[in-house]
DNA sequence: CGTTAATTTGAGACCATTCAATTTCGGTGG
DNA sequence: CCACCGAAATTGAATGGTCTCAAATTAACG
């Protein structure tokens, strides 16, 4: 066994410095947490009074730099964090210091549900690119919850769909090889930023790093490369200097074994909210 | 892209068909959804009042064999299932019909707490072994929850502790070997299990064959043996006819990169049940 | 005791890693 | 505008890990 530092401790991570720039409660009149209901409102009806409520939370905002720790394990998790704007990891450290990116959040997602019931956070949080999150006090939202059942429901059924694709996730790592892994990781990231409305025309912008996508899907940096490149000659995908472009959905599925219909499914119809109460 | 029947669509599934026997309410004063406090209890206190309330709700019980299936992918979720005794897991078939194992379940868990906000399954849930379950019904059981704080944050934790579980599981197929998966599986197993208070002095009754472990680490059965072997040969390991005794518990999980203490801290002492609401 | 499933073994091909070294790219300062 | 720098992307060759296919052995079960 030998040791070795961390291989995020130097180089890159350096000049991305947490940055903090608390806001107070808002009193422009518009709440960043009404991000959430865009993506909430086609899963699950959430009553005005429970919006309102959410709405009237206090919060305050916070950016953060490319690669910046918005949350790091074993902190004490006293608030839950909405991101606003750009992209963010879930991610743990192996003991040799290689990073294990676990799972990719968007815009509007509470990115750390998972630990609402944890005093301490069970993995890091960190930002892809430049990015702005809002936080909320946890015993606030707690308190909300218990009182507006369908926030609850909301937010509970947010947490279950994260279930349901880390459960896809584990499902690539298992059946596919490089370019299906890699395939599979695109995949997800397009359609999950389709299902929020944020593809723009042919593509998108797609803010990960060749080493980043090899820590997601389990592979060397060098062998991504490589696996890109195969992906790029068949003409499935074009990805330069961060924008992507799926030239052959279809087959990019295939290859990935990506059941659109799946997620689809999960974001739309069949999520429909038994009732847990009536409000 | 050649076609062949799923590979468990032939052999060993045969015998295995679905066993079901409706017992009614009960009359003997033991409901069976008892065995979910032994696991409910050292997490998160339960009021008595939800607790006589779950005891009193009408299941029905029903045993599967071997390789059954106790729910199918696409199926309606009407009910759901506590698993009373023996093990099952999690899994879904894709598409070339090779069979992907995406989590362990052990008695007194609830199997299909993710499908409760889908009206059809999302994966199959299949018996290791010979088993036993209880179906209580969902709409009774959304209901209960809505009435009780203490059932429904204890029902939440449990799919919370699911879902990080998921995601140690992903670490574990990103970062590993065939040997590091396949000892984060014992791992993972006999920590449960030993969670639960199921060991038996030094080892435990192991249900999975070495298809089946295959299947959950994302491996070739032929490797899988030549990789047990290995295991065996240094020492850490014996197992043999369902049966699995660690020699070198430390050893087992260094090779794995198993955090014990991550799922023991689950478990019981971090596990302070936020205040959702007084009841 | 016979049948079927499960485990074990061998050899060759293929996939992914390692360890360099090199090139491209975006940003910075002269 | 150019020179420079570090980070990211790319390339090559050798090594090691895993898969495939097929056959043999052992174990489980009626």
């Amino acid at each position: 066994m030998e040791l070795e530092l961390p291989k995020y401790q130097n180089s890159s991570r350096q000049r991305a410095e947490r940055t903090r720039s608390c806001a107070g409660i808002p009193v422009d009149g518009r709440s960043v947490l009404e991000d959430l209901f865009k993506r909430w409102r086609c899963a699950a009806p959430i009553s005005t009074i429970a919006k309102s409520a959410l709405i009237g939370l206090p919060w305050t905002q916070a950016t953060f730099g490319r690669e910046a720790y918005v949350v790091r394990e074993g902190e004490p998790t006293s608030s839950f964090t909405v991101l606003v704007s750009g992209f963010a990891i879930r991610q743990k450290l192996a003991s040799d210091g290689r990073r294990q990116i676990v799972s990719l959040h968007f815009p509007g997602e509470f990115v750390d549900v998972q630990n609402c019931f944890l005093d301490h956070a069970d993995c890091n949080i960190q930002a892809l690119n430049s990015i702005t999150v809002a936080s909320v006090s946890k015993s606030m939202l707690l308190k909300l919850m218990a009182a507006h059942p369908s926030a609850r429901r909301s937010i509970w059924l947010d947490s279950m769909v994260q279930t349901l694709t880390l459960g896809e996730w584990i499902g690539s790592l298992q059946r596919n090889d490089a370019a299906g892994r890699i395939a599979y990781l695109l995949c997800e990231f397009v359609a999950r930023l389709r299902a929020a409305g944020m593809t723009d025309g042919t593509g998108c912008h797609f803010p990960m790093s060749q080493d980043q996508i090899a820590d997601a899907t389990g592979l060397t940096g060098v062998h991504t490369n490589r696996t890109l490149q195969a992906l790029r000659k068949s003409g499935l995908i074009r990805l330069s200097s961060n924008r992507l472009e799926v030239l052959d959905w279809d087959a990019l599925c295939e290859v990935g074994g990506f059941d659109e219909a799946c997620l689809h499914r999960r974001n739309t119809a069949e999520l429909k909210p038994a009732p847990l109460s009536h409000e």
